[in-house]
DNA sequence: GCAATATACTAGGACATCCAAGGGTTTGAA
DNA sequence: TTCAAACCCTTGGATGTCCTAGTATATTGC
């Protein structure tokens, strides 16, 4: 795994693909799959800076939702929303959050269904610093070339906004 | 989950980002962001055609990789290093393609430390079928215009290269 | 006003990924 | 030749994701 191959697997697979007649669906097969492993990738990264803070990138992602709420705090299935996972997801994370004293929850005032998760001192502190360390270690050095990146962020819009993810224009 | 967001949750984010002073990675944080949602939606697409199959991606790719070697066997740590997971992963997916009757681990013939994996016949129809229904029900509609393909597809190798996957011009 | 439906969260289970550690096999250097 | 280092695979543990089902609270419709 740490090895580089000779070549790229991925274009690999895409002659194969081609090679096996079903070259009409070869390059959309190649794209998918190499947004899966660059993932695997950036995600791998993403934790190794956040493993001296104990946070995972799920967990990390959500303190950074907390942040940028006015309040400081959120309903949980808002933030299933905007994160964009399970609810049982959020749960989970939440559940160690919680352990770890970075957030806590608390009661809707007026819908009992509901629970709100609030930023303690600490976790508003930590948020913040992994913040700080993701900027510089992750985000500044992300390989992706400048004059690639609108281009990506736009191709990738699309896509979202096409599977559903939002509506707007 | 289903319902679509009225805004588009990673260029708010973006914005975040840059209101805070830290729009000089504002645009990778983006993308970052964005590569790994569409990873989400992708990979839940293709589980959705698997399942059919009892497969999930994890195990389609190794039964893919083993229809594409000559042979029709591969050792582990070839699968490993092609797949690009960790040894643990693949042992792993073996295990459960073992059971499922698709593929049989076999002892390499000169080197008492590895172990061969073999597609069965079985394994080998399920992996014509389940590929037939990946292109036409994924790869045949995955949502990235034909137009962005080629862009997308080597804006995505030159970060694997650049992240060490590979080392080919 | 009350029953039926919808919504919110959580518990339990299936899978996948990685890491750390352990046991067997090869390789290579003294 | 011998023994340490390198390599291969597996086991066990921690996390994350999703799904299904169950409990509790709100909302709706008759």
């Amino acid at each position: 795994m740490a090895t580089p191959l000779p070549r790229d697997p991925i274009a690999d697979a895409q002659r194969n693909w081609e090679r096996h007649g079903w070259g009409d669906v070869a390059a959309p097969m190649a794209a998918i799959t190499a947004i899966m492993r660059t993932q695997q990738i950036l995600l791998a990264r993403i934790e190794v800076a956040l493993k001296p803070f104990g946070l995972t990138f799920a967990r990390y992602e959500l303190l950074a939702l907390l942040s940028f709420a006015r309040s400081g705090s959120l309903p949980m299935n808002k933030a299933s929303a905007l994160l964009q996972v399970h609810p049982t997801s959020v749960t989970n994370a939440v559940d160690r959050l919680e352990k770890a004293g970075l957030v806590v929850r608390s009661p809707h005032p007026t819908d009992g269904r509901t629970t709100l998760i609030e930023l303690t001192t600490e976790g508003s502190t930590i948020a913040k610093r992994a913040t700080a360390v993701l900027n510089t270690e992750v985000f500044s050095q992300s390989g992706f070339a400048d004059s690639d990146m609108d281009q990506l962020i736009r191709i990738l819009a699309d896509f979202r906004r096409q599977a559903g993810d939002f509506s707007e224009e």
